[in-house]
DNA sequence: GGGCTGACGTGGC
DNA sequence: CGCCACGCCAGCC
């Protein structure tokens, strides 16, 4: 079975909607939970798309924490949550990232 | 069918 | 921590 945008966004958006305030998730983790492991990219352009649907697309980061290229308002969103960003520009993982079976 | 493009991930240095 | 090379794969031309 081949994955597609319209086969996964519904799920991506699930879980993306579950995303606590001031916690964040990856795109690979969103692809995981979605059941297609290797497809965090599909997840990257499912979001672009996603911009103004009613989801929190602002909390999800890649791995290393890195906000979206295409999305300068992520940063004052996510700051507004209480999420601090490193002096590289990147959101500190270790704290902030969304662990479902701790909290 | 062929080739290039990414809101990606991991591992090596 | 930063940079780079690779692997990955749907979309688009």
């Amino acid at each position: 079975m081949r994955p597609t945008q319209e086969l996964l966004i519904k799920d991506v958006y699930e879980i993306v909607r579950a995303i606590p305030t001031g916690r964040v998730l990856t795109y690979g983790q969103i692809a995981r939970l979605a059941g297609w492991p290797n497809h965090a990219r599909l997840v990257g352009r499912i979001m672009k798309g996603a911009s103004s649907a009613e989801i929190p697309c602002h909390r999800v980061l890649a791995a290393n924490g890195r906000p979206s290229p295409t999305f300068p308002e992520q940063r004052a969103l996510l700051e507004a949550e209480g999420v601090r960003f490193k002096a590289n520009g990147c959101v500190d993982m270790k704290k902030y990232l969304w662990d479902i079976v701790g909290t």
